[in-house]
DNA sequence: GATGAATGAGTGTTCATTCAT
DNA sequence: TATGAATGAACACTCATTCAT
């Protein structure tokens, strides 16, 4: 996206012929999640990526088809990079969970891409096929990464033995409830909505790490979360 | 909604004429819920309620329109009960916290009222006015609520004292996320994704309780969560 | 189509909504006779019938359909009729089939609907659907019905014993030559192409009679066939 | 199309360039008889002929173009064999006959070449220019060969003396008639519409002859038609 | 000459909204 | 007041044709 060209520049035809897909995924990117799957009109992600409709379905043969790539794209492709960061920590179990929720939250959170799963969420029901592949490609890998780290910290002794099958979704929950609410009441800010996602995610981790730490100790780390004077 | 006339029932017409927006409205409630905003067809509401799609357009301007009153029917002013109940409760504060969360979900969370909460989600960008409208009518009192049984617990020394201000978002986001996983992925219900909420519900109540309980004691009910064997 | 409304009168809407279905039905028969089922846009079949794109939707619900329905009126429908002819008939089956030839033509080859036939070869590879139906409702009766006359004859004695299952096709192909024909070349009139049809009609029942007849006899009708001075 | 060059060989530029038209017109007259005009796409032709879509317009200017050029390419100029074939034979006219409508069925009813005339049938409207080529070199000539066997068969006295005009379609029919179905409903095939060509042609024939021959003699040759039991 | 990326007018179908009755 | 026939603006997707390379 560094050396895009703009519209109205002359490049070399190959060079735009390689950069194409990526204008189309940023234009579909940006109007999926400003309007929704639905309400998303193909001919607008064309024009804004610079191009003739015919031209877009020259590279995705659907809509569908387009949706998919931008989540493969944006999300999907993402999790090869995150199970090796797993498996390659060193620190205790509670640092792996903070750092996990925060480097997703730098990551994917705080990016465009945190709409893709508000969207998925509100259009789900009415595109079954985008849901069953979400599911498969987003969803279920998600769910893997967590429970990964909630077995490592239970079975290492750092963690009390919860039922991780349902834990998970203590550690899913506010990922996504931040997301949604983000790119919902986040986006019609209210004063009594607003809401610091790094604050937020400090806070959740903290009660969190508290919530599965062993009864006769404190959570391992000390982190600089937000606290009340006491 | 009880004594609502099945449609076809006989009634006098001025009853009938005074019925008419309020089966609208259950009609439109019934499938916005099911289909989102944008799948409803005016048709179909009008069909459910018995009338011609002309009679709907005689109530409500636009399918907009009648989308804002639905959610302007059913947020409901249940939170007056709830706030006396919060004042009347007597127990200690990771009872109350349980309690509220239990016949939230009883009350809500398990009713077609929980799909007007995944639908604000999905469309607060798009009807901003209504989006506001439910923030100050439901968001905020609910914040509220959840706010003062925060304090409860650490005024009353049973909680440590975490930053009140975010917590409130560790007892809210389990709550919506859950609401609208169910009417989502839930709905399209893939093995990996199934999810029962009272198990759920329990299970983040122990935890949350856990994570704000203070650092030498156990939480102060034993409850029947689900654990895995010591 | 009698007292068709032209376009511009204003009639009462009950009046209308019922004789809409026929318009439209007209319509398309012109149309898809004259630029075959392909070529033929809905819109313009609607125009043609005076109302609007939606409306015709609301009477036909896929294109598909409304061509069904052209093939029902003007084709499909009139077998109950024919067979009844068929069963009434009194005199000898030479005569029968003379006399069922004439008024195929007079009836449907002379007419419009002859073109359905001819659009039917030209697309029926394209349209496998469309082409199931016609086969069901207009080949199968129509190859049982010239069946019928066949075995009349021979069960009667009155024409030679055949291959009824083969020569049924030397009964119907002048028919579907004369039609496929007419909507062809038959319409690019060149000279040595012109084809009256109630002559070649004439002639092919002459020499088919002469076909089917008994070795020892005349066939048993001397009709006015033309013929050449001897 | 002996020496026409495979699509993966290497041939000289010179030679390829002049081949060029013909691989096209090759492709497109698969093409065209496999699937009609309107649904042929041009981009198949050029991929089936080995080359790019933009190739195809360098040698034909519109897609019409093409169609034109397949028809004039491909209704060659078969005539003058067939009428030294004719002026030729020896035996009698009804063995003349068979035997004509037996090789053009297996010279040309058989192969590819039919699905032109199909094809004609279907567009001539379309391409009126085209369909008067085409009854100039093609249906009048045959007109023209099948008038000369007909009267060659009267005038030795071994047909009746029938309306030779309009006797030439008593032949003509089933020829263009199993040409037609072949591509259409034959290839649809379903039970009913089944048919053995060979078998077809013997029946008409048969009767054809039946139906020339003197009243008071059978047809000349007792072949080898499918016959029911006497 | 040959390519194939790009175009954009055109198609069947849907649906919120209108309005004559 | 209530109806439901009628509307027409959209929309996803196609494909003959163009033209820079």
């Amino acid at each position: 996206m560094l050396d895009q060209p703009t519209v109205g520049m002359r490049v070399k035809r190959e060079r735009r012929k390689e950069a194409r897909p990526r204008e189309l995924l940023a234009a579909a990117l940006d109007l999926f999640v400003e309007k929704g799957f639905a309400a998303t009109r193909v001919e607008e992600v064309a024009r804004q990526a610079g191009v003739s409709k015919g031209t877009l379905f020259l590279y995705f043969p659907t809509k569908e088809e387009l949706f998919k790539a931008v989540v493969r794209e944006n999300i999907a492709g993402r999790f090869p990079e995150w199970n090796a960061e797993f498996e390659a920590f060193n620190g205790n179990s509670s640092e792996l969970l903070r750092h996990f929720m925060k480097i997703w939250w730098q990551r994917l959170g705080a990016s465009k891409a945190s709409g893709i799963t508000k969207l998925m969420m509100s259009e789900a029901t009415n595109f079954p096929e985008l849901a069953a592949f979400y599911e498969q490609e987003v969803i279920e890998p998600g769910l893997t990464l967590i429970r990964r780290i909630l077995l490592r910290g239970v079975t290492r002794g750092e963690f009390r033995s919860i039922d991780v099958e349902y834990s998970v979704y203590t550690v899913l929950a506010p990922m996504i409830f931040l997301m949604t609410w983000k790119h919902s009441f986040g986006a019609c800010a209210q004063a009594c909505t607003a809401l610091v996602p790094e604050a937020y995610i400090d806070v959740q981790v903290d009660i969190i790490l508290h919530g599965l730490s062993l009864p006769q100790q404190a959570p391992a780390s000390t982190s600089p979360t937000r606290k009340e004077t006491p």
